[in-house]
RNA sequence: GCCCUGGUAGCUCAGUGGAUAGAGCAACCGCCUCCUAAGCGGUAGGUCGCAGGUUCGAUUCCUGCCCAGGGCGCCA
């Protein structure tokens, strides 16, 4: 409706330009706006204002010339003239009917468009260390992740969903020590697990399970950590120990807690309802050697020096605060080596648009990948990096206090658990990404209208509702008829609340483009809002056949668009309530 | 110190280079013999952090400042 509008207006300036009242230059782009005010017709454009001054009369006055050159057609009730120079278009009856024609018709595509057109695009979401269960702010990044790519393949968009597994390096080796120590104590070996380890109940389970598969078996005198005041020197030497004394065995104790833990990941996503294409191994990085090419090509492009006995990447040429060591004076390579191979590969694999979604806390490692990724000869503006802030939890005014490193923290099951899948990816998209978000556990859970999950899905369980009934009254009531007797609709709130519906596709596609799932959030609790308001002054049954039809088919068209609009949220569209 | 985010109604938050800045909650007043009251209507509530600038017009864009949260490892 906005392009035909749009075109119209141009129409009319083209005709303004051969009466020889506009300059004949390139015109500005015609941006048309929805009103907010129902008094100021359906559209509203700015043209006027912004031509004013190039045509040499006043706003009001080019826009009385512009109208009279607008031609109306099949779609346009009338033009005003408000304001400064507003030209507000009021929108024929008709012109508001057929929406629901088309929402009818297209059913779950209704509000989809190949705007993408098919262009792979790659995103990386959650992708939390294979090293304990997932929390609550790991929650938010799936549910968002998962959203943006609902919403980027409704437009059109071949969408990868991609998790990365850090299931190398020293977290892993931490985690293995703290399997393997806790497996001690459960051999009754009396040895203290260090500070840094990892101090969950889950990393008992997983020693438990070591011990049912090797029994004492496993069991080494290993000597305690001598602490020299760095702790983190004496936890490597510990692991260094391990690692020398285990041999073959301490990959052993490796592998399970990492297969262990990676598949509680896994299942539990699953139960979220975010699923992924391919889940990506850092340790298959450095098994075919791609962290030592990329290494190599950064080096070939002249971006690393030695220094301290280290190898460092020249990223503060490209945009860094400071140099990044790539590989470590003991040998190593950083974790930052593997994510620029990591990152090497995703553009190798020829996607064109690549998305991470990171924590908050990942900010300052922005300028680095990209200053790593220019460095290699790609184009770093293929790379959305989108950051999702905290997460505080609260039972009412009750704020939960959550400490990682002693384990107290609440798992993302807890809260699917005792909230329900549906309030939780509901309330994690409901703010804007980049907001810190305060999700109240009691808000979510409470069925009253105070919650905007239920308040939605009510009005989906409504319609489904009045369905039954309705055809339990008539069984021969057919969807198809009622098209066209839907002119019935007559009355201002019905008016509006189509203009309600065909505002969808447009909400849909900013929501994607600009990644804010929030937006269609918004606007379906808006659209609730507008027909529960309907519902309460407009009777279905017991009107004439044609006005209980068409009534009938808008509010399966209100259904239709709530149940594809929650169903791209992850959130589900219940027949009852 | 540098770098991100935020600052809008009592609270939690939307929003926009345009017309009288919105919603939910909380507060107050109402609505079920009637398709689910998990619903609806009404009242009240504002210096859009502060100060400049850009222009026909700024809450929106730019600069500076103030406040809050976060980030600045040879950790990941």
């Amino acid at each position: 409706m906005k392009d035909h509008i749009a075109q119209l207006i141009e129409t009319g300036l083209e005709a303004l330009v051969e009466n020889g009242l506009l300059p004949a230059e390139t015109f500005p782009a015609i941006t048309i706006e929805r009103t907010r005010d129902s008094s100021h017709g359906d559209f509203a454009c700015n043209i006027a204002m912004v031509l004013a001054r190039r045509a040499g009369m006043s706003p009001r006055d080019l826009a009385a010339h512009l109208v009279d050159h607008i031609p109306t057609g099949e779609v346009i009730e009338r033009i005003d003239i408000a304001g400064p120079g507003f030209i507000n278009f009021f929108l024929k009856a008709t012109a508001q009917h057929a929406i629901v024609g088309r929402i009818i018709d297209e059913g779950e595509r209704f509000g989809h468009s190949d705007t993408g057109q098919g262009v792979k695009i790659l995103i990386e979401f959650v992708s939390a260390n294979p090293t304990g269960p997932l929390h609550v702010g790991h929650g938010r990044g799936a549910a968002y992740g998962a959203t943006v790519a609902n919403l980027l393949q409704a437009i059109g968009y071949s969408v990868e969903r991609e998790y990365y597994v850090n299931d190398a390096g020293r977290q892993m080796d931490i985690l293995a020590c703290s399997v393997y120590i806790r497996y001690l104590q459960q051999c009754g070996v009396d040895f203290a697990l260090p500070e840094q380890c990892y101090q969950g109940d889950y990393i008992n389970d997983i020693a438990a399970e070591l011990y049912r598969l090797h029994k004492d078996g496993l069991r080494i005198g290993i000597d305690p950590p001598v602490n020299n005041g760095d702790a983190e020197a004496a936890l490597d030497a510990l692991i260094g120990q391990l690692k020398s004394q285990l041999g073959a065995r301490y990959q052993d104790v490796h592998t399970l807690g990492l297969q262990t833990i990676l598949s509680e990941i896994r299942n539990d996503l699953e139960e979220f309802g975010v699923e992924y294409d391919r889940w990506y191994s850092e340790q298959s990085l450095q098994g075919n050697n791609q962290v030592g090419r990329a290494i190599e090509q950064l080096d070939a492009n002249g971006y690393i020096y030695e220094k301290d006995g280290a190898r460092w990447f020249r990223s503060s040429d490209l945009g860094d605060e400071k140099d990044r060591v790539v590989v470590r004076e003991n040998g190593q390579v950083t974790y930052f080596a593997s994510d620029i191979a990591y990152h090497d590969d995703k553009f190798r694999r020829g996607y064109g648009n690549i998305i991470n979604i990171w924590g908050a806390d990942h900010h300052g490692y922005i300028a680095r990948v990209r200053a790593a990724l220019e460095a290699l000869g790609h184009d770093s503006k293929k790379l959305d990096i989108l950051l999702v802030q905290f997460v505080s939890l609260f039972r009412g005014k009750e704020k939960l206090q959550m400490s990682t490193r002693s384990g107290q923290f609440v798992t993302l099951e807890q809260l699917r658990t005792e909230v329900g899948r549906d309030a939780t990816r509901f309330f994690y998209v409901m703010r804007k990404s980049e907001q810190h978000l305060d999700f109240d556990m009691e808000l979510a859970k409470s069925s009253t209208k105070d919650n905007p999950v239920y308040y939605i899905q009510y009005a989906h369980a409504r319609v489904a509702s009045l369905l039954e009934k309705v055809m339990a009254a008539d069984g021969d009531f057919e969807i198809k008829p009622c098209l066209e007797c839907i002119d019935a609709l007559r009355s201002p709130v019905e008016v509006q609340l189509l203009g309600k519906l065909s505002e969808y596709p447009e909400v849909l596609h900013n929501a994607a483009v600009n990644y804010e799932p929030h937006l269609l959030v918004y606007y379906l609790r808006e659209l609730a809002t507008e027909f529960h308001a309907w519902y309460d002054t407009h009777r279905v049954m017991g009107e004439t056949p044609a006005t209980m039809k068409a009534r009938m088919v808008l509010c399966l068209a209100v259904q239709q668009i709530i149940r594809n609009g929650l169903t791209l949220l992850g959130v589900s569209a219940p027949g009852k309530m």
